[in-house]
DNA sequence: TGTACATCAGTGAACGCGCGTTCACTGATGTAC
DNA sequence: TGTACATCAGTGAACGCGCGTTCACTGATGTAC
């Protein structure tokens, strides 16, 4: 057994997270495997030892975020409800829109994910459906309407962000993130609660 | 003078539509300009006497869609007020969702104009901004208000669709789109009044 | 009216380039003796 | 403990391909006489 099991698993993991962060940045074709392979300091013949092709790495990409700190730091420790309104602010925050290598890939690579196969379309789903239960769960309402809000709430984030990140005008941008921030603290039952942007 | 002047600038027009459409449907990169003059009938080497580059044509297709009629007809002609309703309603349609070549650009290419150049950001921009006003115009509300629930629905109109065409799964995607348009609908005020999906 | 001409929209072969992928190899490593 | 070995992660040259773009040309057209 040359090499320590390990060691495999490292490199693998290392070629996935430079993927995830210059994919957020560049999406899915504009960056080669070249790119990526030296970005971990490897070159590229190796990369088919550790992917089938390269369709197969973007989803382990896109899971990899699940894994990742974020963008913003969310106390997950808190309660349900505190949780919620952490993840409103973060989600929408000049932080999150600002750090490009770190965007939630449901902003930062949407038509990408649209155009690509079964198998990276679902892992995409599986983070959408695991942000739309930690906004239901801290929902203040009758059971019915909770995950009503909540997929509402998951709309104006990723809606949000999608317009604030693609247009130009910096002031329209953080005028569509307030608006959507404002409206979604508001559904999930905050109140008057506006967090800071 | 060979040609009528008006020649060119139908066979212009053609390959905009065209273009527009593919674009729509398969995103920038992913079609080439082979593809967009064999689908208005010339051939590649005609391109450059009607565009300077590729990407001259990415901001045309994107503009052209403010002329063009969308997915799902709305009668332009109603009051402002009942516009609103026929718009959230139409952008959140199922028919909207299934007309591939129709799409708004907002949902259909958000990631790829994000990575484009200004020109094409500036036109994008132009397209979110008239939606909004025309928003804003039928919403009965305090003026300042106005402008920020405009704001809120159109990230709620194009997230629920880039979510909706994005996520694999029809019955959620479904969800996602109804708890979009309830609350646009509810924050425009139309309270309970539920369009047809 | 008929014809020769100038224009320029459209053609299609060719270019250089970077991509995803393949493959024969190399050499660092843990194991067996 | 020291050495020969087998393994396999990583290397880098090479491949075929399709792309955006260029350019010398062709031929349909409206105009001038």
């Amino acid at each position: 057994m040359p090499y320590a099991p390990e060691h495999k698993e490292q490199t693998h993991a290392r070629i996935v997270e430079c993927a995830r962060r210059m994919f957020n940045r560049h999406g899915f074709e504009a960056v080669s495997i070249d790119q990526i392979m030296a970005s971990a300091g490897l070159t590229r013949g190796g990369f088919y030892h550790h992917f089938a092709n390269k369709e197969a790495l973007y989803s382990e990409a896109i899971a990899s975020y699940a894994r990742c700190e974020g963008a913003v730091p969310v106390d997950f420790t808190a309660s349900a409800r505190q949780v919620v309104l952490q993840m409103i602010g973060a989600y929408l925050s000049h932080q999150h829109l600002e750090s490009l290598d770190n965007h939630c890939p449901m902003i930062a690579l949407p038509s990408d994910v649209a155009r690509a196969g079964p198998v990276v379309r679902r892992t995409y789903q599986q983070l959408l459906a695991g942000m739309v239960a930690m906004f239901e769960r801290g929902i203040e309402q009758a059971d019915r309407d909770a995950r009503q809000a909540a997929l509402a709430i998951a709309a104006l984030c990723v809606g949000g962000m999608v317009l604030a990140r693609t247009i130009e005008d910096a002031d329209l941008a953080a005028e569509v993130r307030d608006a959507a921030r404002a409206l979604a603290l508001d559904v999930a039952g905050f109140n008057g609660t506006a967090a800071a942007a």
